[in-house]
DNA sequence: AGAATATTTCGATATTTATCTAATTAGATA
DNA sequence: TATCTAATTAGATAAATATCGAAATATTCT
């Protein structure tokens, strides 16, 4: 769902989340309605009833005609299909791009100290994935690392290099030969499902 | 508006009108999510979320499928649907037949005490038009009255029954010629426009 | 000009509700 | 069995808001 309508979503909902704003709706669809009118019918006070319009105002979705001392307001139901295209839209694209790595980011911030070590190696399956991937970070495509050199990597995050070497070959993100390891190509797990 | 809809319509607008809930929409209709996703994405406590999920629950809103201690929720679109199609319903036939009454009982109950007389003779054009109708309540069709006969008659509601008589006369409630008063019939004045 | 009427604005109050922490439940794993 | 993780429930608090009375504004009517 795009930012920009989420706003304006939100605001419409908000609107309409409200019995007595719904049955002015109600009431002025039917047709052009005055606020005593409205306050006699829905038995409130003036001012919740203008309270109310203001919002339905703010909104666009009433209109006022004024005669005399006497205010009268309709819908604007060109509105409220405006809001119907809308709600559709998120219902067939609520596609957020992008937005998923905001949670891998949270974990990361979890884990790792402002040092750049990892505080602790998460326990959680999926949680433990998405540090396995930043760890990965330190190694390069293409390159022949020894075990020591492996360790001497993954020390720098944590002082158990050798469980996460293990982690990392076992969710296939380093691959091991005779003792030498490299990188697999990220396409193999960067986009893994995690669950 | 229906009233049984009405309920249903306000339940849905709440669910809808908080943003982590929208949001919470958005991310589940791109794919299933877990609770802790939802939580770090949303910057939320878990109690949170599954207060959000509960909401949305309710309204048949979100699928779970659990496997293991995770609980994966989605978005049931088809909700979505019914929620459009419910709204479309109420702009196109937001007639809510017989609420007129509500506004006129409220108007009469206001100015006519608990033995029957007026406390008072509305100021307000459209009040008084209320009160003259229901004045007329007092009068047979296809009856002829002396002037005494209206004053008495008036007398039961109101002491000053000559304003009365003369309103009733000017909003062509009654007709006189020659000092006989009769009553007009109602649709001349009953749905009358009262602006 | 002055009185009456409908609406709006302002400030206060009470209700609703979003969020949190702590505790509980239930499944999975060791 | 004991421990761990994910989710829920319960209870408390803080933020949002629905409603009201009083006062201000604008318009009509006398």
């Amino acid at each position: 769902m795009p930012e920009a309508e989420l706003s304006t979503l939100l605001a419409f909902f908000k609107a309409l989340a409200n019995e007595s704003r719904l049955r002015i709706i109600g009431l002025i669809a039917e047709r052009e309605r005055s606020g005593q009118e409205l306050a006699a019918i829905l038995d409130l006070k003036e001012p919740t009833i203008s309270h109310h319009l203001a919002s339905l105002k703010a909104l666009d979705l009433v209109s006022v005609r004024v005669d005399g001392v006497t205010h009268w307001y309709g819908l604007r139901p060109e509105r409220l299909t405006e809001l119907n295209r809308a709600l559709l839209e998120t219902k067939t694209a609520a596609a957020l791009p992008g937005d998923d790595t905001a949670w891998e980011d949270k974990i990361i911030a979890n884990f790792v100290s402002a040092d750049g070590t990892l505080s602790q190696i998460p326990a959680s399956r999926r949680k433990r994935w998405v540090i396995l991937k930043w760890l990965m970070a330190g190694f390069a495509l293409d390159e022949r690392y020894g075990e020591p050199q492996v360790n001497a990597i993954l020390q720098r995050r944590h002082p158990d290099s050798a469980t996460l070497r293990r982690e990392l070959v076992g969710h296939r993100m380093l691959s091991r030969e005779s003792g030498v390891y490299w990188r697999l190509p990220d396409d193999q797990w960067k986009g893994f499902d995690n669950r």
